[in-house]
DNA sequence: AGCACGCCGACT
DNA sequence: GTCGGCGTGCTC
């Protein structure tokens, strides 16, 4: 099947199709391969086709368009394709033109993006044994629908839920493309209800609905939601969490148009669903949607094109919502609908800035809870409520130093720290995993009086336990702290137990990262601190501003959910910097006035929403290498067509400049032409490649376009 | 990416 | 003599 027609004339026999292969970016191979095949294909088809030596997974694409440029190999040169899997239908049309886009905007082939987002056990599967797994999947479809239980009641909506769903509503009415709606409202505002609401109109005329979370933490408790509503619809979840089994029952439910509901983590913006009628994005602004490796989507971005290809409505959910989304709001691109208030009558908790300056200097060492936050917790303790503390740095200490010679615990391999980690007594850098035992003397001078230099969240529990010693419960118990991270967390189904014994009153105070912010529903937390944020005023990343913001707004959502306790619960801020712009629009709950403020300097430094960027990124073993590969780069970039309308800077080391022995450079490419910078990175491609082979001991390189931080 | 081919050092 | 080191180059 694989090997070449024996003749001219039998090659000029057998049709021709395109095929879209998995072969990596730098293969050069980008667009899809001619095949010849004794049957005719429809596109959309997956097959096996010989490349090399080898036989991979590939996909029927679309035949070449009359434009299409690339040299066209006789019929005589081309193999033959070897067996389709055709028990499954072909990937559709839309399908296929949200792929192509995707691979060209994202500078990635086709091929390579299609198959990575597609179920990885699809590639084992032999036409036999797909069918198998289809019957098993129709018999489980059977057993289902016997099994349905009653659905729960419906709540009421408040007025402005009911005002967002009529526009909603009539947008599902049109036959034009919908613009995308920006849902904006804060934490219990009600948004999961709209989404709930539309999702059921999308059902009732007979469509699917995508529906896209940040983290695959979120997706069991949505799920749940949406198990409950919509008791005997098929759900299924799609993300990386999935055994490889789950994952292809669940993408097959989906491509036959079975599951009604699909939700997932970014990766299901690509789900296969033949009846797509509504996209929601819930807490679009989160910088998860961004994939940061191989292909670089933004699945946010990506659900909004998806839906103006389908000519279906999309959501964008957020209470603190990307610059980007609005922007296009204020430009009148996206529709904006505001849910103004928490459902309930609930507020939302008083913020509190404490200034970190007016404790005594004196001491050297600055303590991580002042004494009225001290205070604050106590008495939370005492009613019998909740505190969450927030700090976003996990381990027991950033940093070991020696005060005799200056050591401190550099990492071998990167240019970071290795965090001191108590609880197994290792020094670990969070970057490359190397971890090593906490050495008893300094190892520079042996000196045996080293020390933890900061805090992290592990170092934090440790001193609230022994602060809070002493203070007891209404019920006579002695106080509880706990903790939430990274590291906490480690051992499947660990979260979901210990936010279990939060739910259950069984802690009084936790300490956590922002794993804890996001989504969880804390009824009882009367008190959210934030112990130690300022370090993102003043980083070089010029996003760090709008995501600490968000990041607060959200942990203050977890405070005052229960409307009985709403009045009195608190968010406090230990800061050094208590008039920044940023504090005091969160001292008013003001989003607006922050985005306004965060759209003014954006706009002034020439930075997104108001320019478009792209980076080029190099990897060498040493940075010379790495920063000659992108100055090569750079002169090919001046050369090109579209070079005028764009801004190449300097290559400079990343802000993380070696891992793992690797050095890292990267280049910035601005331009206020979307158009303008693809065009050039479209055409800057194929030198690339040539440049990579000149440069001897170049690693690898990667384009990121739409780069989150620079 | 795989998987060839290819051209130089220490082993049965 | 040849087993294998990983540099270089190709895959319709």
């Amino acid at each position: 099947m694989s090997e070449l027609p024996a003749t001219p004339a039998l090659a000029a026999a057998l049709l021709r199709l395109r095929v879209a292969v998995d072969a990596p970016q730098h293969s050069g191979i980008a667009a899809p391969l001619d095949y010849l095949s004794e049957r005719p294909l429809a596109p959309g088809t997956l097959l096996q086709v010989p490349l090399g030596k080898r036989e991979l997974l590939a996909i029927v694409w679309d035949p070449a368009q009359e434009g299409d440029q690339g040299q066209v190999l006789p019929a005589e040169q081309l193999r033959q394709v070897g067996p389709a899997l055709d028990a499954l239908p072909p990937l559709n049309e839309a399908w296929r033109r949200l792929l192509e886009f995707a691979a060209g905007y994202y500078q990635r082939s086709i091929g390579e993006l299609a198959l990575s987002v597609l179920p990885p056990q699809l590639r084992e599967l032999d036409g036999k044994q797909l069918q198998g797994r289809l019957k098993k999947l129709a018999k489980l479809r059977t057993e289902a629908d016997a099994s349905a239980i009653e659905a729960s009641a419906v709540p009421e909506l408040s007025v402005a839920q009911a005002e967002a769903l009529q526009r909603i509503d009539t947008l599902m009415q049109t036959d034009a493309a919908p613009p995308p709606l920006l849902l904006y409202g804060v934490t219990g505002s009600g948004k999961t209800e709209v989404y709930l609401r539309a999702a059921e109109h999308a059902l009732a005329q007979g469509r699917q609905v995508l529906v896209l979370v940040p983290e695959i933490n979120l997706t069991p408790q949505l799920e749940a939601r949406f198990a409950e509503r919509f008791a005997g619809r098929h759900i299924v979840s799609l993300h990386s969490g999935l055994t490889p089994a789950q994952r292809l029952r669940h993408w097959l439910a989906a491509h036959l148009g079975e599951a009604d509901l699909v939700l997932g983590t970014r990766l299901a913006v690509f789900a296969s669903m033949p009846r797509l009628g509504l996209i929601a994005v819930d807490e679009e602004h989160d910088p998860s949607y961004k994939q940061q490796d191989g292909a670089r989507y933004s699945a946010r971005d990506l659900a909004v094109y998806r839906a103006r290809l389908e000519r279906v409505p999309v959501i964008l959910g957020s209470a603190t919502p990307s610059l980007e989304s609005w922007q296009h709001a204020n430009a009148g691109r996206y529709q904006r609908l505001a849910l103004p208030a928490r459902i309930g009558g609930g507020a939302m908790p008083r913020v509190r800035l404490f200034d970190m300056n007016s404790l005594p200097r004196n001491k050297g060492v600055t303590t991580a809870i002042s004494a009225p936050l001290l205070h604050a917790l106590r008495q939370r303790v005492e009613r019998g409520e909740q505190s969450l503390v927030f700090l976003n740095r996990r381990g027991y200490a950033p940093v070991l130093h020696c005060g005799e010679c200056n050591w401190k615990s550099d990492c071998p391999n990167c240019s970071a720290w290795r965090v001191f980690h108590k609880e197994d007594r290792t020094l670990r850098c969070h970057h490359c995993g190397v971890a090593e035992r906490v050495p008893r003397a300094c190892p520079s001078c042996g000196n045996l009086d080293i020390a933890p230099l900061g805090r992290g969240t592990e170092r934090l529990e440790e001193q609230l336990a022994e602060m809070l010693q002493g203070v007891l419960r209404p019920d006579g118990g002695p106080a509880r702290v706990a903790r939430i991270d990274a590291d906490s967390t480690k051992l499947k189904g660990s979260l979901e137990s210990q936010l279990g014994a939060v739910h259950a009153g069984e802690v009084d105070v936790l300490v956590g990262t922002q794993m804890v912010t996001k989504g969880h529903d804390f009824r009882r937390i009367t008190l959210v601190a934030a112990v130690n944020p300022d370090a993102a005023l003043f980083s070089s990343d010029f996003r760090a501003p709008e995501r600490l913001f968000s990041l607060l707004m959200q942990a203050a959502g977890r405070a005052g959910r229960d409307a009985a306790q709403a009045a009195q619960s608190e968010m406090w801020v230990q800061t050094w910097h208590p008039q920044h712009a940023l504090y005091q629009a969160l001292l008013a709950h003001d989003f607006e006035r922050f985005a306004a403020s965060q759209l003014a300097e954006r706009e002034s430094a020439g930075l997104p929403p108001f320019a478009h960027l792209a980076l080029l990124r190099a990897e060498a073993r040493t940075p010379e290498v790495a920063e000659a590969f992108l100055k090569a780069a750079a002169e090919a970039a001046a050369g090109l067509s579209t070079a005028a309308q764009l801004l190449v800077y300097p290559p400079v080391p990343m802000s993380m400049a070696r891992v793992a022995n690797v050095e890292r450079m990267q280049m910035l490419l601005e331009s206020a032409s979307r158009p303008a910078l693809q065009a050039l990175l479209r055409a800057w491609l194929p030198e690339l490649q040539q440049l990579k082979r000149e440069h001897r001991g170049l690693l690898r390189w990667a384009i990121d376009v739409d780069p989150l931080a620079i």
